[in-house]
DNA sequence: CGTATTTGACCTCC
DNA sequence: GGAGGTCAAATACG
């Protein structure tokens, strides 16, 4: 952060601010919400607008991180790359036509025929908690690596077969205590039947190259977005828990967005004053092209 | 019984 | 040749 240009910095700053802000809005519409319990028509009305809140928290995420991956090119004296265009090959259906080998609708004639994906991440998070990430991942595998005391799990999105998604992310612990997991995701999301929100960026540095991110909530529909929100608020549904065995003892976390919410809840200290809502945090968030960027509160 | 996870085998890349 | 990434059969789970 100290190297960002005060421009970029600005920037960021506005992101987070407008981010933490429109949390607080959704905080007490939901408070609203739990004190007219009884009006359902009223209860009825706030959901979309709750809905709205928690998109533009995740564009306003979405935007931070975006910046935060500009001013880091500066820094680094590196070009600009459009993050898109580094694993473009995930994101051209054509291509996979292509090689029947690799295609997702052409089953395999031999087991593990495949094509290896780029080495160079989208983005890279490290986090005390697992974090909510807003997309259903599938686990297809863990391998213990070289240098990692832990298992390193495979996931990609539950969408790779019905969509085409070629997103795929790692979780990688990283170190026992404070527990701390770094995920690195590969790709981006495709899928369709979510609710979308993208947004256009030109680079600072290249009018040329407009970087383009796209941000998609993983619900089918707004039924579905619903449904998952009330599963989160009330701590109802349980979804399996993933278990990481390690070295010695075995480590549980959750997959699934409303087990990540409950963690957060659990774990995260919140301030809710209107005026100083901060997420007390150990993490740090790092950003593409192998480099990191530590973001300390 | 359908779907998700586990896990050993197998493949690619360095 | 070894490390890392993915596949897919077996298994678990709801």
């Amino acid at each position: 952060m100290e190297n960002l240009p005060s421009n970029g910095r600005k920037a960021i700053e506005e992101e987070l601010i407008k981010g933490r802000d429109i949390a607080n809005q959704l905080l007490e519409v939901l408070v609203l919400k739990s004190n007219t319990r009884h009006h359902a028509d009223l209860e009825g009305s706030m959901l979309p607008f709750a809905e709205d809140l928690v998109r533009k928290v995740l564009c306003s995420f979405t935007n931070t991180l975006l910046l935060l991956n500009t001013d880091h090119c500066y820094s680094s004296n590196h070009a600009v790359i459009p993050i898109l265009t580094k694993d473009a090959h995930f994101q051209n259906p054509d291509h996979i036509k292509d090689e029947p080998c690799k295609s997702f609708f052409h089953p395999r004639k031999r087991r593990g025929c495949y094509k290896r994906k780029s080495s160079v991440p989208t983005w890279e998070t490290n986090n005390s908690i697992l974090m909510e990430d807003g997309y259903e991942w599938r686990k297809y595998g863990q391998k213990i690596t070289m240098n990692a005391k832990y298992l390193r799990n495979y996931y990609r999105c539950t969408h790779k077969y019905d969509e085409g998604c070629p997103a795929i992310k790692q979780v990688q612990r990283i170190q026992e205590e404070p527990p701390l997991y770094r995920t690195t995701y590969y790709g981006q999301h495709n899928c369709k039947g979510s609710l979308s929100t993208e947004i256009m960026f030109e680079t600072a540095s290249s009018s040329e190259s407009p970087m383009f991110f796209s941000f998609s909530s993983p619900f089918q529909s707004k039924e579905q977005y619903q449904l998952h929100s009330s599963s989160v608020f009330q701590s109802a549904k349980q979804e399996p828990l993933e278990v990481i065995p390690d070295d010695d003892h075995v480590v549980h976390k959750q997959l699934h967005s409303s087990d990540y919410h409950l963690l957060c809840e659990y774990e995260s200290d919140f301030n809710y004053s209107r005026h100083g809502t901060m997420l007390s945090s150990a993490e740090s968030v790092l950003l593409v092209n192998g480099n990191s960027l530590h973001f300390d509160g």
